[in-house]
DNA sequence: TGTATCGTACGAAAAAAATCGTACCTTTAG
DNA sequence: CTAAAGGTACGATTTTTTTCGTACGATACA
């Protein structure tokens, strides 16, 4: 089992790739310019900058784009979930051997984790077969 | 709660550092030279890449080292939990906006979370008051 | 029709992270 | 005593990621 590394070098989003990707989960295909207004509430970048992550992340193949308008319209290629469970994924290999139940454990001891969280998680568990 | 961003720019260990406490985290306390073995079971690396990377780290504050020998011992100074909570916190934030149930969820949906963790995550849950 | 506005393209600079080469100091075996 | 082996220090280079400036095409509208 050899492979912990190739985990670690997925194809991975990076930071400023994430934030634009969060973005666009959030509120669904949008153009530059409204990732960007959307970025520059918590910090200040450039329109540029934003447009050319966006360009990356579509030769990446992260993102596919709509270019019938002007405004050209990014997408992301794939669900959020999916990209989600493989981050996830990663995290749990690289920090917890893969063990998902001592990140519950990690979860359960963190203060920050509410009574109402944990309750939610009690029912997730239950309601499974 | 405009800070997401801060969230993503926390004092953070790099993949290359991160690499690094995991040996430490695994077998204890070492030399520079038994890190960069460890690490080259997965890819080649140079020790002085390894070394350099450990002093930048000591820098950080991040590890710690005994000078006593020529052989510097190096020891994190936070515990493994401590970071790893801080990471796993980090983490939930920003893919799950803080809701660790959501996680929990995402990880039952994922067919690579066997049965046994499962389980194993009912009984932590059922043993919280 | 011309000029201000808003868009994309894209090379290049800046910043951050990772790697490495070289100098030089200790220890050790012969 | 000396050479080989193995250690640290640290500047510099390379690579990766992020940011930005500038050129230039569309659109809008006075």
């Amino acid at each position: 089992m050899k492979n912990n590394q190739s985990d670690i070098n997925l194809p991975e989003p990076t930071k400023a790739e994430l934030e634009i990707l969060q973005v666009l989960w959030e509120f669904g295909p949008s153009t530059v310019r409204f990732v960007n207004d959307k970025l520059n509430e918590n910090r200040e970048v450039n329109y540029t900058s934003t447009l050319k992550q966006m360009q990356i992340l579509t030769e990446k193949g992260i993102l596919k784009r709509d270019e019938s308008q002007m405004k050209h319209i990014y997408i992301p290629v794939e669900a959020e979930e999916k990209t989600k469970v493989q981050l996830l994924d990663r995290f749990v290999n690289t920090l917890y051997k893969g063990s998902a139940s001592q990140l519950v454990m990690q979860l359960l001891g963190n203060e920050k984790t509410s009574k109402e969280e944990i309750e939610e998680m009690k029912r997730l568990l239950d309601s499974m077969e």
